[in-house]
DNA sequence: GTTGAAATTAGTACGAA
DNA sequence: TTCGTACTAATTTCAAC
């Protein structure tokens, strides 16, 4: 995993699986926009949004969810009335080479809803969904800090959630295309680029360099 | 929102909605554990899987979607396949009272898949979705940079997505019940503890208090 | 809150374009 | 490949219990 652009869900299913199954052309993106608004919409209905026949929506439809493309159908729950009104983002330091140890643990941990592993001055941040303040607490000190993978952490709650997007498709606009923007003459002169930081890799991680 | 138990994404509903419209019971929650890891469901077989007759269930899954603790069926896409390769985090800091601009300016940008209000040194954190790195690099510098409401932003790669799992439910541990441990030195700020951090709101923001 | 029976709708198969 | 239709199976809905 030393390549940035392997990333993706792929914790538990198939990892590294980089091969395209699937050729996805512009009417499956179209399955995928009403379907990640819709995950209960019948076929026979998808098939009328898109515009083809029952039949190809089916072998569309299926073939999506065969290839991957389609990882799950979810609900998303109003966590607050579901009793878990507080929401933090825990920012972890990893110790090398105990990254297995670090990810067996996450699995016994169900409040965990989110993980990723980044590049900067943390090496992973995970989303934590619980009833309070004090098991915020409790999950931290208690069980992360007797982690021996974990060396350090940094807490930070969520206030307000602002939006959140079904899934993000290219087809949401103009970026679909690599967008041929060389991005050197993209910001002339006009933007205080010295406010803008991106943060490479950590000590020991895969460097950050393709752009600048 | 001075009060950190107002989150859950509010962004697009009803904002303040705050009062429990349903009580949820053992059975209400084992019907969003199902319904979370298979969206598409029907309600006969999940009426099955939860051990209730038809109709209640049809009755109490209207009820779920009618009170807005299921908020909506979604399906989980896989980026990489869809050509949305690269995920970041930018964390960004807003200038005071430009909330409104900024929030309005996020809902122009489809690249963007959530956002969050966040406690800390950033104040809020915004996740994206791109084709290439090349993307976020001109995502960051010529839109977010263009926006008067953003002081400052310091972007990290995801390498890796770990796990995420489909909607955290108290009903998944012990947590449920919140735990009658008092954690009275868990914030105000830092932790004595050694290296673990808990970071308050920064300037101008809702303090942290819930709890103490 | 449950069961059962009718009406509707969903899913499948197959031939034609 | 895709479409259209006919066939079968399952689901929603509504009734009475």
């Amino acid at each position: 995993m030393s390549e940035i652009s392997r990333n993706g869900v792929g914790g538990g299913g198939q990892p590294g699986r980089i091969g395209i199954g699937l050729e996805l052309d512009d009417v499956h993106m179209k399955i995928l926009e009403v379907l990640r608004e819709n995950g209960r919409i019948s076929v026979a209905a998808l098939a009328e949004r898109v515009g083809i026949s029952r039949a190809n929506a089916y072998t569309r439809f299926e073939a999506l969810r065969a290839d991957g493309a389609i990882k799950r159908f979810t609900a998303e729950i109003d966590h607050v009335r579901a009793g878990l009104g507080i929401t933090a983002l825990i920012f972890v330091t990893v110790r090398q080479q105990m990254w297995k140890q670090f990810r067996a643990e996450l699995a016994r941990m169900p409040e965990v809803e989110y993980c990723a592993i980044t590049t900067g001055q943390h090496d992973a941040m995970i989303q934590v969904r619980v009833s309070d303040v004090a098991a915020v607490h409790t999950m931290v000190t208690d069980r992360l800090a007797n982690i021996p993978a974990v060396k350090a952490t940094e807490t930070v709650f969520i206030l307000d959630e602002v939006l959140r997007r079904p899934y993000v498709l290219p087809s949401d606009r103009d970026q679909g295309r690599p967008a041929r923007r060389p991005a050197q003459e993209a910001q002339g002169g006009d933007v205080p680029l010295g406010k803008m930081r991106f943060v490479g890799a950590a000590e020991g991680r895969a460097a950050l360099r393709k752009d600048d």
